[in-house]
Parts: C-alpha cells; sequence; structure tokens
DNA sequence: TTTTATTATGCAATCGGTTGCATTGATTTT
DNA sequence: AAAATCAATGCAACCGATTGCATAATAAAA
C-alpha cells in the first residue's frame, strides 16, 4: 500500500528543506550541481513522483489543452488527434478531447466542461450548423487561447490552421475541366463552413477562368456522408441530362457514390468522372482508384498543439500569425481520368 | 481580467463558512435546503467555478481516466473512443488518451506517463509486439484499476472486455465452407494477440467441424495494413493452386488485397471469395460489398469506461466480472458468395 | 582585515477545497 | 425543568508543491 512519497519525505532524509528539493526538481539554477545529483538520487530511489494537483494549484496552470471536434471517428479527424496526441505527449502535456457530434448545443455543452476544467488553451473545429461565437467568449475574456482548425470560425481574431480549400477546391475542378469534362457537379457540406465555402469558390474559380458558366443546380449540399453518396448517386440516375464530372468534397461520400452509381449501370470514370478530397486511405483501394485533394491531416494536429504550446510558453504570441495555412495537393489516379473508349 | 471566484468569496458574501460552502455546493446531507438554494444563487452569480485541482488535490483523485490504444487512427480504435468519450463526459470524467503506435517501447513510457498523472484508472489495447506485463505492475501495487479492451492480455487477472473473436472466426469459415469453399487462406496479425490467435482458433474449429484438414501454411501472419492486402494479393497471384476463399481478419486489408486482386485479373468473389473483419464503412462501399464480422466499436467503448467508472464509484467490484464478451455477427454480402456463372 | 558580491539554502505564506471534530441553538424526551 | 437528541454550521488542519524574501556561508574586492 505504499504511501506517496512527497518533497518533504525527500527533504527530511537528506536534512534540506522542500523548498531546495523542488527547486533542485526543477533544475532551479540556484540549486548545487551536486545537491541536484543527491536529490534527484533519491527522489528515484524512493520512487517520488511529483504531484500535478499541487504543482498546478499552485501554480494556476494546468498543462492540459483541451480539444473539441465534431467528431472523433473519421479518418481526417482521428488522424488530426493522432498528430495532435504525438505532439502533446513528447512535451508532457495532456489533452482532454471531446466531440460535439456536429451540434452546436453539445459544442456548447463541452466548451463550458473545458472552461471548467481549467484547460490552459483550447483547440477547436466547429460542428456544422455552430452559428454562434458566444460560447468561446469566456475564453476570450480570460485570455485563454484559442485555436480553430480545420473548420474554423471565420471573422473571429482567433488563430486558424486551415487547408488553401479554396486552392484545393480549384485544382480538383480544374484537373476536371483540362481532362475535358464541362458539366460538373460539386457535391458538398454545409456552406457556413469555411471548409466547404471556400472549396466552392475555387470550384467557381476554375469555371469561371475556363469560361464555364456557373449554374447554382450543379452544387449539391448534403451531409457528405455514405448515405449522401448513394442518394446522389440516385439522383444523378434520375437526371435527364447526367454530369460528365462529380468534385465531391469527401472521399468517402465519393466512395459510397461510385459504388451506388456502379450498381446504376453508371461506369466511373468512363460515364462520369469524380474527384474527391483528403486522401482517405479508401481512396487507394477502390476501384477505380479516386483522384483526391492530399489533407495533411496528422501535420495539422502536431501544428495546432505545438502552436499551442509555443504560445504558453511564451515563445511567440500567436494573435502575429493569424492563419496558417498548410500545403495540400491534388493526387490524380484513376477516377477522373478521360478514357478513350476502347 | 476577471479574478477567480473561490469559496472563500462566497463565504464571505454571505457571511457564512467556507466549509458551509463547500458542502452545500455538493450537496452535503448537513446542509439546510435554504441555504444551498442561496449558496448555490451566489456562486452561479458571481460565476464561480470549482478548481479541481484544488479538490483533487485533497481528495487524492484525478477524476481522470488513462487510455492507451496501438493508435488512434483507425476505425475501431477511434469508433472505441468516441463511445469512451460519449460516456466519460456524461459522467464528467475526463480521458487521456495515448497511443503505443504498435510499440511496446512507447507502451511503455506511455504506462509510465499515465501513471505520474496518477490517472484513477487505465484502460488498455496493448501494441502488437507486447509480451511483457512488468509496466502494468505499479497500478496493480497501487491498486489502480486496470481493464484490457480489445487486445487483452491474457492471464494477467485483470477484467477484459473483448469481443468474442474465436465465435467471429468460426462463424466466417464456416460461411465460406458452408458456401462451398474448401481452400481458405486466413490473413492475420500478430498471434501474440488475443483477437488474431482466437480468431484463429475459430478458423480452425469450423475446419475440423467440416472435416477439412487444416493446413499451417494456409495462416498468413501480416500487419494487416493497406500494404499487406496487396502483397497478399500478389503472392497469391503467385501460387500455383490458388486459395478459393480468404478470411481477413481486417476489412480495410480485405478491401485492399480485393483491389489488387481485380489489377491481377482474379475477380471477387468468382475467382475468390473473401471474408473480412469489423465492418468498416469501407466494406460497404467496394463492390464487390464485404463480407465482414460486426464489431461493436462504440460499444465497447462505453462499456469500457462504464465498467471503470462503477467500478471507481465502489458500485460493483470489477474483479468478479472478469470477462466481458459483447455480442458480435457475421454480415453476410456480396464477397462471400459462391455464383454459378452466368 | 573589513566590506561587498556571490552562491546556496531556508522560512513561511500561498494556491482552494475538504473533512473530522467541535460548537451552537433548537427540539424532544424524561 | 433538566437532560438528551438532533440539525446546522464553524474551526482548523490538511493535501503537496511553489516562490518572494531573508539569511547564512563563502569568495572576491578594497
Amino acid at each position: 500500500m505504499g504511501k506517496e512519497i512527497t518533497i518533504y519525505d525527500i527533504a527530511s532524509q537528506l536534512q534540506l528543506s522542500p523548498a531546495t528539493v523542488s527547486r533542485a526538481l526543477n533544475n532551479h539554477p540556484a540549486i548545487n550541481e551536486k545537491t541536484k545529483v543527491l536529490i534527484n538520487a533519491k527522489a528515484e530511489e524512493l520512487g517520488y513522483r511529483s504531484n500535478k494537483f499541487a504543482s498546478n494549484l499552485r501554480k494556476q496552470k494546468t498543462n492540459t489543452i483541451g480539444v473539441i471536434v465534431p467528431r472523433l471517428n473519421s479518418y481526417i479527424m482521428s488522424t488530426v488527434i493522432a498528430g495532435m496526441e504525438k505532439v502533446a505527449n513528447d512535451e508532457g502535456f495532456n489533452l482532454i478531447i471531446s466531440q460535439s457530434l456536429e451540434s452546436q448545443r453539445k459544442e456548447i455543452a463541452n466548451t463550458k466542461t473545458m472552461f471548467n476544467s481549467r484547460v490552459d488553451g483550447l483547440l477547436v473545429s466547429v460542428a456544422f450548423d455552430t452559428d454562434s461565437f458566444e460560447h468561446f467568449q469566456p475564453f476570450l475574456k480570460k485570455k485563454i487561447p484559442l485555436i480553430f482548425f480545420d473548420r474554423i470560425f471565420e471573422n473571429s481574431d482567433c488563430p486558424n490552421i486551415v487547408i488553401d480549400n479554396a486552392k484545393g477546391g480549384y485544382e480538383a475542378t480544374k484537373h476536371l475541366i483540362e481532362q475535358g469534362f464541362k458539366n460538373i457537379i460539386h457535391i458538398t457540406g454545409n456552406l457556413k463552413r469555411n471548409v466547404y465555402s471556400d472549396r466552392l469558390k475555387g470550384y467557381q474559380q476554375a469555371l469561371s477562368e475556363f469560361e464555364i458558366p456557373f449554374k447554382s443546380d450543379n452544387v449539391w449540399v448534403t451531409a457528405l456522408s455514405l448515405e449522401a453518396g448513394k442518394e446522389v448517386a440516385h439522383r444523378i440516375k434520375a437526371l435527364p441530362i447526367k454530369p460528365d464530372a462529380l468534385f465531391i468534397s469527401s472521399d468517402l461520400c465519393a466512395v459510397s457514390c461510385i459504388a451506388t452509381l456502379k450498381e446504376l449501370n453508371i461506369t466511373v470514370p468512363n460515364d462520369i468522372a469524380v474527384v474527391g478530397f483528403n486522401n482517405d486511405p479508401v481512396s487507394q483501394v477502390i476501384s477505380p482508384k479516386l483522384t483526391t485533394i492530399h489533407y495533411p491531416a496528422k501535420e495539422m494536429g502536431e501544428m495546432a498543439v505545438k502552436s499551442m504550446i509555443n504560445h504558453l510558453k511564451g515563445n511567440f504570441n500567436l494573435d502575429a500569425t493569424n492563419t496558417i495555412t498548410l500545403r495540400s495537393e491534388l493526387i490524380v489516379r484513376e477516377s477522373s481520368l478521360f478514357l478513350t473508349h476502347s
């Protein structure tokens, strides 16, 4: 039933004061090197472990970063989190992770919990339907750093970490146009969210650059889920004039759509070409392999936590760099290639 | 610059002692109802939030559960974690999550961190190559509850939460046999791990039940990754006598294998039937749709955290129920059906 | 040798709740 | 009316590390 060892135990055994022990363990410069060695050895010997709660209580810091994401179990988000965990772990920070399940209501509740848990900083990717910033205000008031990533809250003055979604949308669309496709439908998510509205902008830009008129009927807002992919396929099947290409803002949805199209005797890319988004592993294992935009999810997670920790340590001020944009790129595979019928 | 409100502030404003305020906020029965109302109202008014560190320090509890998984970004694990987060969040517990990246070395480091973070309990799914239990001993010594899930550590006397992997393996194999396939190769992961060795047992049991001789050459141990799927396909292509079916312990690997087989002009299920494992969403969006074993990942996560919290609250003793087995089931789709060539 | 830096260590207050053990006043029992 | 019981609240120690300010010891400068 090992009683916990404290700095007081170490201090009394070495005939020193707890203050000295505390400083030694924290490598304070005022402590003699020999004393440090002595204290560290004793700490090791007794199996001492620091009590973070006493320390946090005194220092008024938690060494904890909160993370709120729409859902944990998507390829992108779990990979972002994997990156975050890696950096946080290396730097001795803890992560508290919660999911809003795409609901603003739950996001608000999670935000409160994070606030009450006194996280040192908060990383957020907002839910589909979030349209109020109010629940984040307490953080700003208390000057607790708040960083948005992926799905950011625009006009918030908070630092953001994103990919260039407009560029992604542009390149995907341009690629399709260059392959000779003209009637391109864009399947996307809630346009409140930057990730989708920006990709749409890119889509529009590419069209206009090639002087293809933009039709708002060609933008379909969906949940980008597996089911959405199926519905899109059926809807296309029913169209009198079919598109020759689809640009779908999620690989999983795209793949589901392709599978359903196939069932409906529409083949990809022969009848309709498809470009996805994310470079989900699934994009490589289906047939035809899916052309997509690579999303540096792990890097985004790493960058988010790195920035947060740097800011917390005072290494640099976040407000200076308001937006960090990570590189993403088009990966051309089979699903978007114009094939001469052989 | 809002100074934090403490129970002392509430106490002095109401001319009460901090002890009474503390008890009232914790709904202690000795406090008068009217006083409680008064105190809660004041707390609300002042925007009081409890300081968990002071509380934890005094109570010697952290309200935190540690989770170690091989990787966060797999369908199964991210879904398990999603379930865990849901329950933990509802119950007011925090989760500290870390990933071993399939390395025992990192698992040991993570275990130490968890120990030093003084988690109230630890949930672990072990890495591929973990073969020592030593790093978990400190938890047992300090009587910190330790629960394994999915990939358990056998013979550990710790509670386990699993699916019936043997049954899964049995049903998958039996299904293939009943479809008329006899030469079935089983692609699986490191047999040190219960999930894979048990599925193998189920595979063997089904074979023996149908009096099909078991050949150890028909069990291929791989990393179950996308790459592994490709390699398997190539290896099959090179076989002089090809199997008529594959039972692959991971959907993602199975899907990758199917895609590669297709490239090599071997079609599924006509030439070779395939059954996967997990019921990953990807299993529904490929062609042919993949027959698989449903893995109740979310339920597993929920169950793990529920059990832990119940144990911590003293509701029931975990040691009594040494193993909790969740229901999993075969989902028959197209990839395993015997087709008469039409 | 005295004074002044410099280095190393200790003192004691502090962070904010929690809780065993009084204490007070009101109510009930004998 | 005195004694016993009960309900509600307060006192004060405690959890364990941190840190501003002193102090002691030693070395360097005058």
